[in-house]
DNA sequence: GCCGTTTTCGGCCCGACTGTTTTCAGTCG
């Protein structure tokens, strides 16, 4: 049982406690540490299996019975507290919690009165108008109730960060042309390149708040109004993506932006430490407590000021340990665009690419980069047309050449010969050992056989990882957002091989990868093993995605310094010289 | 259920919008 799956277990509890009528502050207990566990870097079970018990303690908003629980589940797969919740209600109950405009209320009082205990039975009972009988429903709510069944699946689905950019800068010039306007800003999730996006919110501080909320429901792509309000409207846009809007005052700008960056749990721990300042943070300022004196909200900065904290880049809010640190004063100085001084995983036409070598190559010096490493596929990977021996050694000839005329023109530029390589499933690598140490960057992947056991997975990588050819171990988890599960893998044994071998993971940049993900590059930095953020460019366009790869470096609290491709040449060099 | 610059007891983040009420509870973020 792992971290994720404890987590939902806990949040299933509050859920049920809540519908139950149960203390709240016991319920948000429980919320607290489902949160908790989500944002820990390493595995509860692991740390249980190494140190026992003895080894969880000290966890945040984890204490005595959630402790417990934990140990209860890692050792037996079980909960005995939620196995008997789940016996007062059933455990379809957590699915008609998941229509929205039902909460924990309207959910037990449906259960009591009318014994619904399925979205299908809610269904059903809507349709049949038995809901409107029940004190605080009407005719309105039943309709609401069955919009909100039939759109239950395509609410749920999260979107790529990168769409969710695109919709979100399209919104915001949309809005923008609005006369009176002075600012529009995205903030929440996307403000903290959060992998995946579940709502956009905008904020505006304008002259006009009725006008701006006129044109927002009026935005083309928008498919339904949710509510429409003075200073806060919410839609629907025509892909299912919700977004929300929100005018202010100037002088609350700061709160506001502060406030709706989030996370949530970021924002909690902040406002209690306010709080225990004796101050109160709203989404319009810093306020003394008594006497609700305005202190700050104009900037973003003084929010934090004013409760002695530096500012913290909008990545980090997580509650992940960046108050404490902002407090003690040990922030990461967080990697920049301009540190990266190369791209180290690109594909040319040769495989499965679009552009040439030399397009590939003039591209990259374009992004102001001093090397770039030419890495197509091996022949295994025969979709993307793989290169077999014969066709790696004519590539080397022509990136010789390339280099040759870069420096005949004085320029310093490097192009570096390169492959990435297939590990197949019994941990081998796709070319001969002789080839592979002629290559001076090699990229190993998997590919195929996605679906093995932990520990066969984990011995195949290892294996890879150990074989003294490979240099940097690209997607480490093979992850595709929205479309393809991570394979099973021990990414804690497979981190500390790659520190043992000199190994570098890389952080792939591509909008639907960025595997590793954020809390995997954190771990990273915690083993010291070097990140390699690449691209896996196949077009010259594809490099720009660089962006969301340092973005989510930025969430893992990767510096500069954890970086392989922030190193000048030279050093890199000296990386990939290996016996 | 957790936690301590207000505390081992008594607190625990804050506000907008909606629908069903007739002054507000419930939901949501």
């Amino acid at each position: 049982m792992e971290n994720t799956e404890i987590a939902k277990i806990f949040y299933e509890i509050g859920d049920l406690l809540e519908v139950k009528g149960g203390d709240r502050f016991r319920i948000r207990s429980y919320r607290n540490a489902g949160l908790v566990i989500e944002g820990l870097t390493e595995s509860l079970r692991r740390l249980y299996d190494e140190g026992g018990e003895d080894a969880l303690k000290g966890i945040p908003k984890i204490g005595e019975s959630i402790r417990a629980k934990i140990v209860e589940l890692i050792t037996t797969g079980r909960c005995q507290y939620l196995e008997d919740l789940l016996k007062e209600f059933p455990s379809g109950m957590l699915d008609v919690l998941k229509v929205s405009g039902i909460g924990p209320k309207k959910a037990a009082l449906l259960y009591k009165e009318l014994g619904i205990e399925s979205v299908e039975a809610l269904q059903k009972a809507a349709s049949q108008h038995k809901v409107r009988g029940l004190s605080g429903f009407g005719e309105l709510s039943e309709q609401k109730i069955l919009k909100a069944i039939s759109e239950l699946k395509a609410v749920s689905a999260r979107f790529k960060l990168s769409v969710a950019l695109k919709y979100a800068e399209s919104i915001t010039d949309y809005i923008k042309r609005v006369e009176g306007t002075i600012d529009v800003m995205p903030a929440g999730s996307l403000r903290r390149w959060k992998d995946t996006i579940g709502d956009v919110d905008i904020l505006v501080t304008c002259n006009d708040s009725a006008k701006v909320m006129d044109r927002f429901i009026n935005y083309p792509d928008v498919k339904e109004v949710l509510s429409k309000g003075e200073t806060k409207s919410t839609v629907v846009l025509k892909i299912g993506l919700q977004v929300d809007i929100r005018t202010l005052d100037k002088k609350s700008f700061g709160a506001a932006l502060q406030y709706f960056t989030g996370s949530k749990s970021h924002n909690v721990a902040l406002r209690d430490r306010a709080k225990r300042m004796g101050l109160k943070i709203s989404e319009y300022g810093v306020f003394r407590e008594k006497g609700e004196k305005w202190l700050a909200g104009t900037k973003e900065e003084d929010v934090y000021g004013n409760v002695g904290l530096p500012w913290i880049p909008p990545e980090l809010r997580e509650n992940r340990g960046e108050i404490e640190a902002a407090e003690e004063g040990r922030l990461p100085q967080l990697l920049g665009l301009s540190d990266i001084r190369g791209d180290l995983h690109v594909h040319t036409k040769e495989s499965d690419g679009t552009y040439s070598l030399e397009d590939m190559v003039e591209a990259a010096q374009k992004k102001g980069y001093e090397y770039v490493a030419i890495t197509n596929h091996s022949k295994a990977v025969g979709v993307a047309h793989g290169l077999d021996e014969k066709r790696v050694l004519e590539e080397f000839k022509a990136i010789d050449t390339v280099n040759a005329q870069l420096r005949k023109k004085g320029d310093k530029f490097r192009v570096l010969k390169g492959t990435e390589v297939d590990i197949r499933a019994d941990g081998s690598l796709d070319h001969p050992e002789e080839l592979l140490s002629k290559f001076e960057c090699v990229v190993a992947a998997v590919h195929s056989s996605f679906k093995m056991s932990s520990a066969d997975m984990t011995k195949r990588i290892i294996r890879a990882v150990s074989s003294n050819k490979v240099h940097i171990l690209a997607h480490p988890t093979g992850r595709l957002i929205g479309s393809r599960e991570p394979y099973e893998v021990d990414m804690e044994k497979v981190m500390d091989e790659a520190k043992r071998c000199g190994v570098s993971l890389e952080l792939n940049s591509y909008p639907e990868r960025l595997d590793l993900n954020d809390v995997h590059c954190r771990l990273a930095r915690e083993k010291g093993v070097p990140v390699a953020i690449s691209t896996d460019a196949h077009s010259i366009h594809h490099y720009d995605n660089i962006v969301y790869g340092i973005h989510n470096a930025r969430r893992g609290w990767l510096e500069k310094k954890d970086i392989l491709n922030a190193r000048p040449l030279c050093e890199l060099l000296k990386f990939l010289k290996k016996s």
